[in-house]
DNA sequence: CGGATGATTGAGAAGTCTCAACCGTGGTGG
DNA sequence: CCACCACGGTTGAGACTTCTCAATCATCCG
């Protein structure tokens, strides 16, 4: 189980970074029980309309979120990369819309609701820390309505490259500078709503214009300001900001310090 | 303050929608103290990056969430009816990157933090049921993703309309043939990602092929079904489906009954 | 070597945007 | 009470982005 360990550690990283858990709290997320299992690319991790009983923690890979249309077509809405928990909100509502997809070939961790249901009876700073997460989830989501839905495809693929080098950084995974990032163009696509032929235009451009370059899924930006530029990006919407809260003293880190 | 208790009891409808909560539960939500403002068309009842101590429960009137560009367009990302607390992730993460706005004339309720976080303090369904509120936030926000990167114009409008019908229905503010939804189309451009102008040929269609009438802001839908289908309209993103919780006894109510 | 998958290219079609004008209505000031 | 103004809805024409379809190329793997 050092495996298992080692992502649950990962995600107590990522709920740190947002949340103040005391060591009772990170022992009480440490101590979760889990599944390992491993999915090849392109399978369902979770089915669109799936009722679960276990949030699906990514311990190595890339899985994505996805709506699936009537005609066959898809648009993922979010990337999940390891210690994400991506079925979090799962235990207060197991039963989406959305199905979960492997990227890459994906292990994931399956924790029972019943376990997370207990840790956040017993600890309330964990339910807030979760209830954040959820949060920092819609935040990203708007983020990405207003990609998708206001900047033209130039602009949508650089503003998914900077979010996902920033993420990926965040989570020690990589640098803003250089990444990997396991995605077909297809992929990126559905991603940024266009058309696999309109992305590898679109790639070709910023390759082309010195913003990236990219290698077997590797990503190198070599010019960070310009792609930042291009994709008017803000970080603000990650909420990784300074505001780091502690739940128990209903008091933002910042004021009990003060 | 009867029309802020009249307020309170919406919001505590939409939260029992989804969630169980007992009496007491019941009697401290509809016990939160309040100061109500107005707004005018247009105006922020909540500016961009704007760090708040209280949430906004709508009232009276219509707001929305947007996102603003570079260059001065907006992205609008959630529309808020009465009922909603537009603002209750921000408990949570009192600093949003999202602005909020009125669309209408809107009277909203500020609910101090310190009373929600009271709140979530002594009564952990409540805590659960403030997380499901913003999973069901995240559940929309991610079909609107959906909708607007993989369906053309007049699929995103019939979609918006499906979705503002069977809402506005199931808050009991009208009915999903006829309902008030007082938006300018430039307002419905900014939602579904478009153009003001091309909104309105395409509700020119809606209504030309007798899907829709409009009358001053009013929408009469006069053949749903054929509105849902061209919408691809499936209501289950909403999360009002049978699976309503009961978190203190940790168990949905299905097993609890059985 | 053969096959599969993903990246790339080209050309024409389609959807949506832009710009500019005009119309209708409600509110306002003289 | 009326003229005027502002705002939102409507229309037209041309431009531009993105899509579609189909073919070719490159790489990996058995």
């Amino acid at each position: 189980m050092a495996s298992n360990q080692a992502a649950l550690s990962r995600f107590l990283d990522r709920l740190l970074r947002r949340s103040m858990l005391n060591a009772d709290e990170c022992g009480a997320v440490l101590g979760l029980t889990s599944h390992a299992r491993q999915f090849r690319p392109n399978f369902d991790i979770v089915s669109p309309g799936e009722t679960v009983d276990h949030s699906c923690l990514v311990a190595h890979g890339l899985a994505a979120r996805y709506d699936q249309m009537a005609d066959g077509q898809r648009q993922l809405n979010a990337f999940h990369i390891e210690g994400d928990m991506c079925d979090l909100h799962s235990v207060v509502c197991p039963t989406a819309a959305w199905g979960i997809i492997a990227m890459t070939t994906t292990t994931v961790l399956q924790v029972p609701h019943a376990e997370l249901r207990k840790l956040v009876g017993e600890y309330p700073a964990i339910a807030l820390a979760f209830w954040r997460e959820g949060t920092t989830e819609a935040s990203i989501l708007a983020k990405w309505v207003g990609n998708i839905g206001r900047r033209d495809a130039r602009a949508r693929l650089a503003h998914l490259l900077c979010e996902m080098g920033v993420r990926i950084e965040t989570a020690g995974l990589g640098t803003r500078n250089h990444f990997w990032f396991d995605v077909t163009q297809s992929n990126l696509a559905d991603a940024v709503g266009l058309t696999a032929v309109h992305v590898n235009r679109m790639m070709q451009g910023l390759r082309g214009d010195g913003l990236i370059r990219t290698m077997s899924h590797n990503i190198y930006v070599d010019d960070w300001d310009s792609l930042a530029e291009a994709a008017e990006f803000d970080p603000d919407y990650l909420l990784l900001g300074s505001g780091k809260m502690r739940d128990s003293g209903q008091q933002p880190l910042a004021a009990k310090i003060a």
